[in-house]
DNA sequence: GACTAACCGAGACGGTACGTCCCGTCTTAAG
DNA sequence: CTTAAGACGGGACGTACCGTCTCGGTTAGTC
């Protein structure tokens, strides 16, 4: 059925190339549209009538609108929370919860829950979007751990995978949950409980 | 739009009582079709065609997809997983978490990833859920430790939310990853973090 | 797949009944299509959107364009071109064809053509666009003929299908080829070929 | 819009030639897709990807797959009828008629039924349609009458152009009504009406 | 025992989005 | 300058559901 897609830059056979100016204004209206109006109004057919683009473009290099927005998303979403590097993993990991619980409140909240509502009920999308978190979202708390191993600050045998999940899970299900806010204070406990060398 | 509906029972003027056959009809065809195609798949009209009942009656009861198969998934998720009690807290979790991860990879994990996703799309039915999780679910987490603290087992001003957030967080973070399990190992990890009382 | 629809009257089972309003509207909005743009710019969506109805609506109770223009069709011109009795089989003739030409330079010249051309692509439609001209149309020729034999005008073992089939060939031959008029002269030249009795 | 292709022989410039191949290519496709699944489901498209042809190239040398099917067509239609001289105009037109019949009962019947649609549709492609029809079909039935004439058969002043739309209205007509057969008795009842000299 | 009112099933209604197909045009590299 | 390849914007197709509506018919309480 769909198969990932090559780079836009590689691909070159005989045929016209693929467009880059469709290719943008496909993401920005994708963008706009999700801000405005959220990702459950999204549709493909808008995103198409929006762009100026034939329905068929869509169809042609994504699969489904969570491709769409998952590419949308991931190309504004690396620069948005800066690493933290205090020297010290509490405090980095305290002020990556705050940043991140900073950038959902803002428009970012809304689309990373429509992605992973599209991850629940879709395995294959799941499988996509878990490998994009995994690279931009938690290598970020994955370097905060080993480099404070590193410095001694913490076991080296610490299971570093353990302690992602315990991270983003919180912080997914309070996203998700929308009861308890995803701040410092969160952080804090969370970082106390991280054993001493 | 659509509000409260009255418990059944209550309500009783003039007029045709409400049909309890259609209702459970409803409830029960709504499950055969979550088993069969999945969440995604599930439609008002096909609930309406299998249990032979008109499409009105389902927007009288309930007001979407999600308050159905909310309904129809607490009649028989409450009983599914028994609350442990073994006098160890740390086993508890464990034991609970293990309980878990079983009913999750049958039929259960496909309809609360459903239920999960809906939640994450519409902030008015992500409020009923986490009400009904809050008393199905996380009742049964904030017990065992309040009951290990009763005993001495934990210190007794354990923040029981933040410790329900972790255990939730990272099942519902692994159930959606679907990339490892929810298991016992998964559990003790956990359950070696409370701390000394 | 599509089979006779019911007379719109007859029907009536359980369930909400057929529209009158929309049925008219539909049947309304096609002779108008039809005059402004042609048989081949008519279309199913532009239908339901001149008509303000749902596109459905239009597969529920048709098949396919060329069946609602055969039933707009069929409103209007069966009291287009009345049937001629002069006393006379041979004036009766020229007189028919003098007016249907006179109607076919006019609307139903274009629309007759669509008709024709869904017949000879469609071998299911011819069948039921033949059925119609059969009772609309070829009626009134052997009528005239065989009024005629009941006078003695002509022979009483003369063949009527053939005759029609001349009459009916010439006139749309000459409708699909545009060349020669469908006028007074070519009803005469076919009269004069009658047997005498 | 479309004009007059060059006679592919004639136009001779500077760049690369046009492909005779091509041109082959693409009537044989074309011949192939109207046997398998008949002109309506006939598309450029299809044609293009059959033949292994540029779609470009369609619109190069014709203007719609009506253009091509008619060039397709009359290629091998001309051999196909042979034109009967008996030495007696009646068992002449018989012949023809019975022949016409058991042709069009093949591929032909359903690849004339597609042109003469077309030419009820387009009026430009009906005069094409008509000339080359007029050239090869229409002239032998004027060739059998003038022979006739010539002979003594038939009165001086016969009118050609009449009868012949008299032979081929009621042929075309038998075709597209799919009711009575275009064989050996329909010619004969035609015969019968011809003047005596 | 008639009346009223809310329910029931069925199914048509106007809409919207889907995914597919084809159109006619364009833009490449290759010949 | 043509060719095959193939992407582009556009538009219609036929299907599936949505949420609403309108029927005839049912089933209780109330008069």
């Amino acid at each position: 059925m769909w198969m990932e897609e090559p780079a836009l830059a590689e691909r070159q056979g005989p045929g016209r190339p693929r467009s880059q100016a469709s290719h943008d204004a496909i993401l920005d209206a994708t963008m706009e549209i999700l801000i405005e109006t959220g990702y459950r109004d999204l549709t493909l057919q808008k995103i198409a009538a929006r762009a100026g683009v034939g329905r068929q473009t869509l169809y042609r290099w994504w699969g489904s609108k969570a491709d769409i927005v998952l590419e949308a998303f991931s190309r504004r979403t690396a620069q948005e929370i800066p690493a933290p590097d205090t020297g010290r993993v509490r405090s980095d990991l305290v002020q990556l919860m705050e940043e991140s619980g900073k950038v959902l409140k803002k428009v970012s909240g809304p689309i990373v829950l429509g992605l992973l509502a599209e991850a629940a009920l879709d395995e294959a999308f799941a499988a996509k979007f878990w490998k994009l978190f995994q690279s931009q979202r938690r290598a970020v708390v994955k370097n905060i751990l080993a480099r404070a191993i590193k410095r001694g600050e913490l076991p080296p045998n610490l299971d570093l995978e353990f302690w992602a999940d315990l991270f983003f899970g919180g912080l997914l299900y309070r996203l998700v949950g929308r009861q308890t806010p995803i701040d410092r204070s969160f952080g804090e406990k969370l970082a106390k409980l991280l054993p001493r060398p």
